[in-house]
DNA sequence: CTGAAAGCGCTTACAG
DNA sequence: CTGAAAGCGCTTACAG
């Protein structure tokens, strides 16, 4: 049987100024450079300290503090495909500072939501990121007039305050850019559903950027689109297209499958890009994908700054602040594959 | 500009004392139904309790109590894989309980994984959760000797402590079985690499349930390797296959691909049998895969409460734990699928 | 330069 | 049945 024998005593401040035959005032004061404290006083509390193991109970100090170095992470993205690379942003942000999140998957059930907040809020956390799968849905949980800051990552967030996402139209601008600069002409967009905004920022910068020369071909997020649309464009009569500029790598893999079945090679006849550079699908593809990527781990990045001087009573300028996208290289275009 | 106004200042017991005409240690006893309080007084505090919108600093609480309600996740599967099902098992199966999770995705830099491990210990988690990405690994921190339990889950543990797994033998076995099932004779192990435990572990289970009949070949944990294997064994002479078990879901969707491309019909000609149920692979692969689950939830939400037993000094047989996997019928195999 | 005291928000014996 | 007091582990004015 197995029990946590509770002798394991943690060696709080008392033991090391006993230790170190000095007040608890002075061997506060000492290891945290505050103070007056003589020099050679300062250097043996904090030694003696090392020597015996001690580290503060971040409970005790954040009581004083009213800081918690604690934030909360509320994602309802619970297939992690877009939270596990923001929240490992936050993460290398803030463990510097001493801060640890608390990750938070809620359903898309508000009661559920709510209980998850408080109990941040009970464990009073310092500031809480909102996270999501879709920059045109808010999060089913109400998180106006709560104690603390809150900031929006890739969701939807408040008129009033930060929120952080990715510049897609950007994004999409890099992938027609670089079609253009291999020499492609004949650019067709190939995306998921129009009701998403970013769906429809993408397709007004592709529009934009190939002066509306093809129409755009709305559908859903699944490589079996990707499919179905090469099917269609290839049996329809007319010119055919030299590249696919695909609204997610998913689409963009089940396009280049259809192409490879249709015989028809890839990138030398026709060059395709997605977008999210997921791994698993861009990767995987054959040729593998070059596809946009959102640098969502830069965007958790400065979410957890952002929440964190917040947090400090740093003052911060409200709005939504889109992140360029950047083009990761593989062989599904040809060209030079560049390493970036 | 935007800062947070700290003119919100939370209401404390002191409020809701003041607000219901007692002492504190009164209020305290009411609102916790502890100690001998009037029927009509304890009432009347809960009331005007959440009248005011009291909620209790879990910080204060935790001092007293020794417990944080707070428990760390430790994991180097930065990529989320098995580490976000788990997780979600494990949030759920501790939200009753009033306990959150950090979670803490280190590198594999030990040095990180100190700092991580002793911030969670400052922020006196009451139990540590080791989780990676496979079973015979252990993560690159020490976790002996530490003041709080430690349960591992999908990870190698310490000898003397308690880790959950799944039960890859078993897995194994309800593919091969569901193939026999199926009238499937022929039945070829496609894996990944041989230096896995769990790869040995699923052979050794194969062999014993085919009697041996086929060798297992082993290879890497990708989409190429299972092309490859298809075309090495469709070009070598001899009676083909009617069946692939492979070891995880890139294997079996390469596989898949490749026979389709060689005009081999899934499930017609060939059943194929995945492992993992990583639904961004086996849903989108044509046919869908029917695939083993390891059923990581479930895993997760076992690892959950075992830490919360072992911190409220319950005791806990040790010893790794093999926990049941799941068969997840698709279109890949033929038979009937059957929603389970 | 050093220490006694008060206090963060709460709980828990202990008196009344 | 109710409340004053002590204390969890720490920090921070305030005296000396």
């Amino acid at each position: 049987m197995l029990s946590i024998e509770n002798s394991k005593k943690r060696v709080t401040i008392h033991d090391v100024a006993a230790a170190a035959g000095v007040s608890i005032s002075t061997a506060s004061k000492a290891l945290n450079n505050t103070g007056r404290v003589g020099i050679e006083t300062r250097e043996r509390v904090k030694r003696v300290s090392v020597e015996i193991g001690f580290r503060p109970n971040a409970l005790a100090r954040g009581l004083l503090s009213k800081r918690s170095f604690t934030i909360g992470l509320l994602t309802n993205d619970t297939y992690g495909r877009f939270t596990l690379p923001l929240m490992a942003g936050v993460a290398e942000a803030l463990v510097d500072h001493g801060v640890s999140v608390f990750l938070c998957a809620i359903e898309d059930d508000p009661a559920m939501g709510q209980i998850h907040v408080e109990a941040m809020l009970d464990k009073q956390v310092d500031g809480i990121i909102a996270t999501g799968k879709r920059i045109d849905r808010s999060l089913p949980v109400d998180l106006s007039n709560l104690p603390v800051p809150v900031v929006y990552a890739f969701t939807e967030g408040r008129a009033d305050s930060v929120s952080f996402r990715s510049d897609d139209g950007q994004g999409a601008k890099l992938a027609v850019e670089w079609l253009s600069r291999i020499g492609r002409r004949r650019i067709v967009h190939l995306t998921g559903p129009e009701a998403f905004f970013s769906v429809r920022e993408r397709a007004a910068a592709y529009s934009a950027a190939t002066a509306h020369k093809e129409p755009v071909l709305y559908g859903v997020w699944s490589e079996s689109w990707g499919h179905e649309a090469v099917a269609r464009i290839w049996s329809a009569p007319g010119e055919k297209p030299d590249a696919l500029f695909c609204g997610n790598d998913q689409i963009a893999r089940g396009a280049v499958d259809a192409l490879r079945e249709h015989g028809i090679k890839v990138p030398e006849e026709v060059s395709v890009v997605g977008f999210d550079n997921w791994e698993i699908v861009a990767a995987q593809t054959r040729p593998p994908l070059t596809t946009v990527d959102m640098e969502l781990k830069e965007l958790g990045r400065q979410a957890g700054l952002t929440v964190l001087a917040l947090a400090e009573g740093r003052p911060v300028e409200p709005g939504v602040r889109k992140l360029p996208c950047r083009l990761v290289v593989r062989q599904s275009c040809g060209g030079q594959p560049s390493e970036k």
